[in-house]
RNA sequence: GUGCCCGUAGCUCAAUCGGAUAGAGCACCAGCCUUCUAAGCUGGGGGUUGUGGGUUCGAUCCCCGCCGGGCACGCCA
């Protein structure tokens, strides 16, 4: 017998399939869960499917698979509905089969090795050394861990990696503000630059640089001190967030090993660039960019699309055939860009880099209200919110938790008085609450977690029961699909719907009952929640309290 | 102007790669604590899925037009 329900149901229609229409096209049978309970527990469309191509009435095909079906110890019964679905109703204990799997995985459970420890490249957050982490910053490192924790659940190695743009005219801007602000400190007229950084955070790191005996008119050390001075406190931040990344790449790495200039080679090599007005251009044109790009500029810098697409040949050279960038949608443009150099790189070096390489997961912006209007400001950073604003106000768990509860691609309003005033409403508590208040039940039964895994499980025949033991059976192939397609919050909406499930049964039922046996098969189901739940928060990055 | 993304309940969002009567939460109304944690539960109202066509057994989903919003269009990063 198959080791989940799903895949033994595909089985048996499969042979009554082979058996009532041996000559049918080979397509791929697919179940899908009802969204009414009235329609069964699995329904299957493969009858209206095949009418066409077999030139018979769906609803007639539909009765002759389900006449074809073979006996099965799960299989309750097979029945014809609407047009031509084949609705499927298992007995309980195919059900309540997903508690025991459960219970014998533990943390375990809802892994897979699809990946099989092959590598993978997670880039994100990359944010430039020049000021504290903004909100949209925090999207992405909520949004990045979270995609990591799922593809390693999936049996990828994954590397989190983060990359500096430590090298550009940005840093410039950087080193002159706090120049600026450390003269006007020493009481010297000091013009302020143009499009410099006006944050309160620049002045303290002026104080700090003369505290240090610093000199202000030396700006290669100014520079030095504050890049040095940001990265680490752009380390709290991601600290205080709870994200840890594997490897940080710098851009000034790529300039002092060469590899941008190996790169302005390679390219020219490969036949696709052109000289004009001075510039040397590459022409992604040809690889689907709406414009061809300059490489060289006619002073003889580079621009920063060159260390961009040396950057990602260094991961692909690394190993890492398996990429995803995390980024906000304002840098679509360089999608096209980044795929076209390596493209063009790929035909003259033969490295065989795919089309689509890397994968991209573009968020929108995010927008933070409070008192129901945007907040724009942070006293230390100025002009935008920064994620530490956001962590001393609602807290960590909160900011992860919401900050992957939507799908990436659509705009985030984060609204700070919903997400405080949550001691009552926040999702993330409902999420922990479940998991602190089975822990309770659980410790007040004196029973053996361990104990759990051989109880029988039979006298479970609620209906809520059922519904709690059939969600836990599809946490494995939730998690497969969130990884797929890098959507971290289909898990969110999962653990709240286990969640609600779970309260509605512990709300209506006893758990410590008189009854040994009845006892004994509820604290399995309610550990066997627990543990999903525990697993699932501990993907997103977010605490399972035992207690709250 | 061109390209990409978005448009679903009053608000914030889902919708199993085209499925059956489009679902949650918040807000609103009415109930539930001598019983394992009320940070909880139960019930109720609420929709022409921006709009007009097309494709087919069937469309929130795919195609085209329009309306509205966001972002990007530099020898900036």
């Amino acid at each position: 017998m198959s080791a989940d329900i799903k895949s033994h149901l595909i089985d048996l229609l499969t042979q009554s399939l082979a058996g009532v229409a041996p000559q049918s096209p080979a397509s791929a049978i697919a179940l899908e869960r009802p969204k009414q309970a009235a329609h069964g527990d699995w329904a299957c469309n493969i009858a209206m499917q095949l009418a066409k191509p077999l030139k018979r009435n769906p609803r007639e095909l539909a009765q002759a698979l389900i006449a074809g079906l073979p006996a099965s110890p799960w299989l309750d019964r097979a029945e014809l509905a609407g047009p031509g679905f084949i609705n499927l109703r298992l007995k309980p204990a195919a059900k309540l089969d997903a508690v025991r799997r459960v219970l014998a995985a533990g943390t375990g459970y809802g892994r897979a090795d699809t990946g099989h420890g092959r590598p993978f490249l997670v880039e994100f957050v990359s944010a430039n050394p020049t000021g504290p982490l903004h909100v949209g910053h925090g999207r992405q490192a909520a949004l990045g861990d979270a995609i990591s924790a799922l593809l390693e659940a999936q049996g990828w190695k994954v590397a989190r990696e983060f990359y500096y743009n430590d090298a550009g005219a940005q840093i410039d801007n950087l080193a002159l503000s706090v120049q600026a602000r450390a003269r006007e400190q020493r009481g010297e007229a000091a013009g302020f630059p143009e499009s410099g950084y006006h944050g309160e955070y620049i002045r303290e790191i002026a104080a700090d640089y003369l505290a240090g005996n610093g000199d202000p008119d030396d700006l290669a050390t100014v520079r030095k001190f504050a890049v040095a001075a940001l990265r680490r406190e752009q380390d709290e931040d991601l600290r205080a967030f709870g994200v840890k990344f594997d490897n940080y790449y710098l851009e000034s790495s790529l300039y002092a090993d060469g590899k941008v200039e190996a790169t302005v080679t390679a390219l020219t090599a490969s036949g696709k660039t052109y000289e004009q007005d001075g510039a040397l251009w590459l022409r992604t044109t040809d690889y689907g960019d709406d414009k061809d790009r300059v490489m060289r500029k006619s002073d003889g810098s580079h621009t920063y699309f060159v260390p961009d697409v040396a950057y990602h040949v260094t991961k692909w050279q690394r190993g890492f055939a398996h990429a995803v960038n995390i980024q906000g949608s304002d840098h679509h443009g360089t999608v096209a860009r980044v795929r076209a150099g390596l493209q063009a790189l790929s035909a003259v070096t033969g490295a065989g880099i795919p089309r689509d390489y890397p994968d991209y997961v573009l968020h929108k912006m995010v927008t933070v209200m409070k008192g129901g209007e945007e907040v724009k400001l942070s006293k230390r950073a100025g002009s935008y919110v920064t994620v530490r604003d956001l962590i001393d106000e609602v807290g960590r768990d909160a900011v992860r938790f919401f900050l992957v509860s939507r799908k990436a691609d659509t705009e985030f309003v984060f609204d700070i008085d919903l997400a405080k005033s949550q001691t009552e409403d926040n999702p993330v508590y409902y999420v922990q609450y479940a998991h602190a208040r089975i822990c309770s039940v659980l410790a007040q039964s004196g029973t053996d977690p361990q104990s759990l895994q051989t109880a029988e499980l039979a006298p479970l025949a609620l209906e809520r029961e059922l519904v709690l033991a059939q969600r836990l059976g599809e946490f494995p192939e939730m998690l497969a699909e969130a990884a797929r397609d890098f959507t971290p919050h289909t898990l969110v909406f999962y653990l709240r719907e286990l969640a609600a499930e779970f309260h509605s049964y512990y709300n209506a039922e006893r758990v410590l009952v008189a009854d040994e046996g009845l006892k004994l098969a509820r604290l399995a189901l309610i550990q066997a929640v627990r543990q999903v739940l525990q697993n699932g928060l501990a993907l997103l990055g977010v605490r399972a309290p035992e207690k709250m």
